[in-house]
DNA sequence: TAGATTGTTAATCGATTAACAATC
DNA sequence: TAGATTGTTAATCGATTAACAATC
């Protein structure tokens, strides 16, 4: 059996983003789509739609274009959504319930199955019908459980320790929102959340506009 | 004058991480660092560190290296971080509160002025030390402050009108939680926060991984 | 001075775009 | 069939890495 040639990770960014648009083709109605149409609404070339895609075998045809809902599913199994993950978060202040309350993943795949704090004032509450347990039963819930991925929205003090001990329960997925840089067995997938890093790229944004406006402003007084 | 060249955007893509991994050596008292150093933490190369410094006109010493504290002035001066950024949080449940309750922004300057919700049984509360005021409100309020980023946390079928709005009021910068497409005018910067592009990219992972260990699990076996 | 490490150019590598034959 | 649009190769472009002279 041929070794299938590694996809590049370039492409791999671009999936999650081809997903989106697809599904809101899909809430439009709209069953059909060439690369063409896809690339404007993307704001990227036709050329890389196809070169993307072609990564996979190409799920289009020719003279015709791509079936969204096909399209859909193909990149959903690629992107690891062709099955249930079930999800703790670890940390339930505001952050955490703002999370689970975020109802568009479970129309994925993606469930809440338990919510764990330290803080007695939130345990017992309910949140989207999870009751919100202490932290000192995660040993026993994850025992009990099966649990894909652990959400990590403790304070960033506390996470380094939560985050050791999900692991060593067999956690393989760990969704990263205390930056902190976390060390975690090679087996264990990790996305990090730098909500600063993305107030920044704003920032660096805005003072690009302002040094354009600038710039035009001088160009025409020196005329 | 001639054209500064433009900086390319993988360069600008690496800043914000530059300058939390300089933020950390900083915190760990380290007030100098060679290219070499600082590529090992981050994982990339010494050279991609020089290359990317040097866009800038360079800011090392040779036989030296960087001094810690004058690259983080520089790097932030470039994400423009060398003013005081007032920010409003407009829609105060889970996820602004959240986002107001996140200190470190305030420390590099990013300082939450005002935050708006419709919902009557959040308007009155206080969230470090900001009353959370009704959006009725928003108008008013924006005339009489200068606010250079609204944060935008309502839920998704609210965030169009919304962000017309403060659009509209002269904003400049929108940080965009509500995950629908922005259009706005091209003198408004938008940063776009996509969580579920994230997590999926964790499953990304999560699968890779797997495939790796069935992988590895089929050679041992033929053998 | 000798050693270290940047600044900077050149070489390589990889990703994007162009082009068009294949085919629905 | 004619028209449309993909699949796929080749060309171009840009980003990363290597190398080393400059210089502290």
């Amino acid at each position: 059996m041929k070794d299938e040639k590694k996809i590049s990770s370039a492409v791999i960014k671009r999936l999650p983003k081809y997903y989106r648009y697809l599904l809101i083709l899909q809430q439009m109605g709209i069953s059909r789509v060439s690369s063409n149409d896809l690339s404007k609404r993307m704001e990227i070339t036709s050329s890389q739609v196809r070169q993307d895609f072609f990564n996979f075998g190409g799920f289009g045809l020719q003279g015709y274009g791509y079936d969204v809902t096909l399209l859909v599913k193909e990149i959903g199994n690629i992107l690891g959504m062709d099955k249930i993950n079930n999800m703790i978060v670890i940390g339930a202040g505001n952050l955490g319930q703002a999370i689970a309350n975020h109802t568009s993943f479970e129309k994925r795949g993606f469930k809440i199955v338990g919510m764990f704090d330290n803080n007695p004032r939130h345990v017992g509450d309910i949140v989207r019908g999870i009751e919100i347990m202490h932290s000192d039963r995660l040993t026993e819930f994850m025992s009990n459980h099966s649990v894909d991925i652990a959400i990590i929205t403790v304070p960033r003090e506390y996470a380094r320790e939560v985050v050791d001990k999900v692991v060593k329960l067999g956690i393989k997925g760990l969704w990263n929102f205390a930056s902190v840089e976390l060390e975690v067995p090679d087996d264990v997938a990790v996305e990090n959340i730098h909500l600063s890093e993305s107030l920044m790229a704003l920032t660096y944004k805005m003072k690009e506009i302002r040094n354009r406006k600038a710039k035009v402003l001088k160009k025409t007084e020196s005329k």
